[in-house]
This record gives C-alpha cells, structure tokens and sequence, in this order.
DNA sequence: GCCGAAGCGTGACTTCGGTCACAGTATCCT
DNA sequence: AGGATACTGTGACCGAAGTCACGCTTCGGC
C-alpha cells in the first residue's frame, strides 16, 4: 500500500496507525459509495481512481458537484460518520477506485491523538465548503455559457489533459441542462476556436 | 454572561474556560461581521440576535446563503481561522448582536481537551454543509416561485414568527431576482390564500 | 395638509433556455 | 455489407423570468 505516498503530509506512526485500522476496499468504475439516506460506517480515504460526487433532485436528476480523487477524503463521510447521520448526496466510482475504509469508532482518537490528522480533517472540510460555494456562484450568478465554461475547465483541471471523453448528454445532465442546449453553446466556443469538438470527445484550445 | 442558557451541551468546566479565553464582542444592525478576503484572528460563537451570511457575485449582487443565530458558530470562522485563510462570504448582523470570540490560537487545545467542543464543532460543519446543500437544491432544480416560497418559510422559521417585515426588493436581492417579478409571484400566493400582503408586511396563512 | 420618497402593481417587450421534431453521421455488431 | 444504435446538428416554438415604463398608494417630515 502506498499510503505514505498518496499522504506525504502524515508521518510514519500515523501511517502505521492507519494501516493497522483501515481496510483497503476497491471499487468498479460505475459502483455507488454513497446513497442518499445510507448511513456511514466508515470514513474513506482515497488512493487511486475518481469519484464523481452529485446531489439529486426530487425526480432523479443529477448534478455534479466535484470529484474526489487521490489523497482526498470524503467530507460527508467524515461528518456524517461522527454524527451517525445519513448521506445526503450521490457519489459513484468514475473509474476504479481504491480507497482506505476507517471505522468511525477510531475517529475521535486519530483527531486526538495525531496533529496531522486533525489538520487533514479540517482542511477537507474548508476545500469541499469553498467547492460548494463556488458552485453556488455558478448556479446563481452566471448563464449557462459560464456555467459551460467552468464545467469544462474544472473537467481538464481535473483530468490533467486538454482532451476529455464525455458526450454532450452527459454534460447536459451534469448541468442540469439539455442536449441541444449545450450542443449549440459547445459550437459557438468550437467557432471562437476556444475548444474543438468531435465524437465523444473535446479538445481544449485556447480556454 | 448567559454562556451555559445559549450553550447548554456545555459542561461547566468548558464553558467557564470560555469565559476566561473569550471576549464579548457586539454589533450594531448593519455591521459587517466579515468580509470576502478578510482573514480571522476569532471564532465567534453567537450569543443573541441574527446575523445574514450571503455570497457575493462579481459585480456586487448579493445572495442569501443563511442565517446565524443565538447557539450558533461561525463554521467558516473556525475553518477558516485554523487555516489561516480568507473568508469568501460576506457576514452583516440584522440585528444588535452579541457574541464571544474565541482567539483562533485556542482551538486546537479546545479540540482536544474538551469532548463536547469538538462535537460542537463537527455539528456546526455539517449542519452549514447541509444549509449549502440545501441551497443548491434550491437554486438548481426549482423556478423562481418554489425559491420564493423556500424563501418564505425559512424566513417564519427563523424568526419563529407567522409575520416578517422585509420589502419585495429586499427578497428580489436576497434571492438574485427583480422586484417585479417577486411582487407577481407574492401575488399569486396572496391569490391562493397561503400569504396576505401589506406595505413593508407578509404575514403567513397557510404555507 | 402637502410634498417627496419609498414601496408596490401592471402591461409590453425581450431574452435565454427548454422542448419538439427530424435529419444527418459515426460506430458497433453479426 | 447492412442494420441498429448511439451521438450530434438545426430550425421552430414556448414559457419563465428579466427589463422598461409608468402610475398608484402609503408614509413620514415639515
């Protein structure tokens, strides 16, 4: 395992710690890790793969809110987990996912006893509070064009690439939007000559 | 002092602790309480009255995230002030409020030496996590009247109250929208006899 | 009482984004 | 190769909400 590479910020002992009491679990691409209403058993820290975490709507829409990826920690689990709540958004394995399961019970002793983890903790915490406050900016100040735009850089951020696999109907559902809607706004950044697109596929250019 | 009325899951020791490393601070109506890119030297714990958290968009629009009241924390005070980071929301008292600010330097003994302040803590995280969340909801899968009437009940809700003084171009702000169409949509519940309407006035009827 | 300011009501118009219908094109499977 | 199945492009239309213009009412101050 490679923990200490995916969290150079923990030290040993508390490496060796978490190795003792967590439990690696995998996943497949397209596997669910949390469902709205579930309740935690676990904290999950993630080694390898993407996870793909949403809000649903009343009739089962989706909207994405952001990944997590390696060495990153699921905020809600964390939370949820120490309160015994249930989860209120989706999350799914983008990709294969390896993750480290923490029983909850060891919560309070890691934030006691390990400096780091309590660091870590707390910064999940304000990273996924920024994410969601720029997502509110998002929604609530920008048309969908912006909206389009941000979407697509967060996706190149994200992937490290200027090239990404996604059809045009899984943005629209990302953005809780329409096919046709984003086909047209796609064109007219292929005509700025900001992106290029083809099928299955956008390439970024000058965005 | 009135620490253990407004904060009861506090045992004694703790909150004669706060006593000593905290100080009373109050606001004026109007004052803000933060601002974006405003760093923390506090956390602030609210002892009376209501202070409005809002997002604000590049060009100066403001919209409501939610309210802080008597028993609260600022989450993003404590995320913040741990990490030493700017605020991104903007924070104004609507109300003469009292509150105690806790040096930023005490919180971590403060996690660690006292059980019942870091489930504090944990809890006033997740309880703004899900406020968020609720207002992604709000402003990604609903039209404008389903906002208003979220709008509305929260309103009664936290100012426990079936009457609420506030005027149709304050909602607008609060909800990023025009005066007009708050007074249509105000109508048109006004017509179906779940609100009444007067100058400056909306009282609940059966919402 | 009178005046000005703040708050509210309403019709006309525009714009953005969602929907519908349909056509064209790439890809995959056998 | 041929047909089925995704994926994309495009015009026509509609509805929600933002904007503009204007007039009316209420209230407070002098």
């Amino acid at each position: 395992m490679k923990l200490d590479e995916t969290f150079p910020q923990f030290d040993p002992e508390l490496i060796q710690h978490l190795e003792k009491i967590g439990q690696v679990v995998t996943y497949e691409e397209g596997d669910m890790l949390m469902r709205p209403g579930q309740y935690f058993k676990n904290s999950l820290l993630i080694l390898d793969g993407r996870v793909k975490l949403y809000r649903e709507g009343e009739e089962g829409e989706e909207f994405f809110l952001y990944y997590l990826e390696k060495g990153n920690a699921c905020a809600l689990s964390m939370i949820c987990a120490t309160k015994n709540e249930t989860s209120e958004i989706k999350a799914r394995a983008m990709s294969p996912v390896t993750a480290l399961a923490i029983p909850i019970q060891h919560m309070d002793g890691l934030m006691r006893d390990h400096r780091q983890w309590y660091y870590f903790v707390l910064e999940t915490y304000r990273a996924r509070f920024g994410e969601l406050l720029e997502v509110i900016d998002q929604v609530v100040f920008h048309s969908m064009d912006q909206k389009l735009e941000f979407y697509l850089k967060r996706q190149f951020t994200s992937l490290q690439s200027d090239k990404i696999s996604i059809t045009h109907q899984e943005i629209a559902d990302d953005l809780n939007s329409s096919r046709e809607v984003i086909s047209r706004l796609l064109k007219k950044l292929e005509s700025q000559k900001r992106i290029s697109i083809s099928r299955n596929e956008i390439t970024r250019l000058n965005l």
